[in-house]
DNA sequence: CAGATAACCTGCGTGC
DNA sequence: TGCACGCAGGTTATCT
């Protein structure tokens, strides 16, 4: 489900709730895992910790304790929502409890999802984000970096993108939105990307998941901020979803194909 | 070894 | 109405 510019959203909403500062209670497991296990003593180590901050690296949410990181991937159908009463839905996994406030929900229909439990100190080291590549809207993350990184790689540019050991937060949705506004065909060989292209296609990237952001996500089915209120990217497409529709910047109809297993969408006359 | 594909899991829309 | 099938925001184990 979310990529940057969900879990960006998720982030910011939780703070606005007052998450930050809430004492931990308890953390009920309604499950074994997700993805992977859950980990193990994780209400016991929990209680009465409080959350620091909560921040975001790559498509996960970190939420920092005095001696814990709590990570969180939501995977496709991922989604945490704050509740007043113990009514629990279907795919409701696990429930913060603190000792005041709302109770925390992680709600997640396809399981692809991650929960884990660090100490702080091992955070860095931790399989989950020992092999991540840059961020996205960090201001190192420039052409040139793209250009070079990309030299003699045989792959698309859509899955150099795409592909989280390189630059992370980019996902399926915004591959083709960043993608159709740089004039890039997703099918080009990532080593076939010329300079200025690479300086297109970065700005693209940037604004596009800028503006996702700004505009709460995109909700195609599942997404729901903690608020349970829908993103409103989706509504502002240009490509994604759209085959055989007109190209709002020239009028020809929008081609979809499957790259590397995942459907993707362009402009054949827009993107060259 | 880089790159492509299958698998993990549930729900929903489509077409017969 | 029912059922089979394809497809969905991600990642990784397994192939070629």
């Amino acid at each position: 489900m979310p990529e940057l510019p969900e879990i960006e959203n998720i982030r910011q909403t939780l703070e606005h709730l007052g998450t930050v500062g809430r004492k931990f209670q308890s953390v009920e497991l309604r499950r074994q895992g997700l993805r992977t296990p859950f980990p193990p003593q994780m209400s016991q180590k929990l209680k009465g910790q409080t959350i620091k901050g909560i921040s975001r690296r790559a498509k996960f949410l970190l939420f920092e304790t005095e001696e814990f990181v709590i990570l969180s991937h939501l995977g496709m159908t991922g989604f945490w929502r704050t509740e007043q009463s113990a009514h629990y839905k279907k795919h409701d996994h696990v429930i913060f409890h603190f000792n005041s406030g709302p109770q925390l929900i992680l709600n997640d229909t396809r399981r692809f999802g991650i929960l884990d439990l660090l100490e702080k100190s091992k955070l860095n080291k931790s399989v989950w984000l020992k092999y991540l590549g840059i961020e996205p809207l960090a201001s190192d993350f420039s052409g040139d970096l793209l250009f070079t990184k990309s030299r003699h790689l045989k792959c698309t540019i859509k899955s150099f993108i795409m592909d989280q050991k390189r630059i992370v937060g980019v996902g399926n949705i915004y591959a083709s939105e960043a993608l159709f506004r740089a004039g890039i065909r997703p099918t080009r060989k990532a080593m076939t990307i010329k300079h200025d292209e690479a300086n297109a296609l970065v700005e693209s990237i940037k604004k596009v998941l800028h503006e996702a952001i700004a505009s709460g996500g995109s909700t195609i089915r599942d997404y729901r901020d903690p608020n349970g209120n829908q993103g409103g990217f989706q509504e502002r497409f240009s490509v994604y979803n759209r085959e055989g529709s007109s190209c709002l910047q020239c009028g020809h109809p929008v081609k979809a194909k499957v790259i590397v297993g995942r459907n993707t969408f362009w402009c054949p006359n827009c993107q060259h």
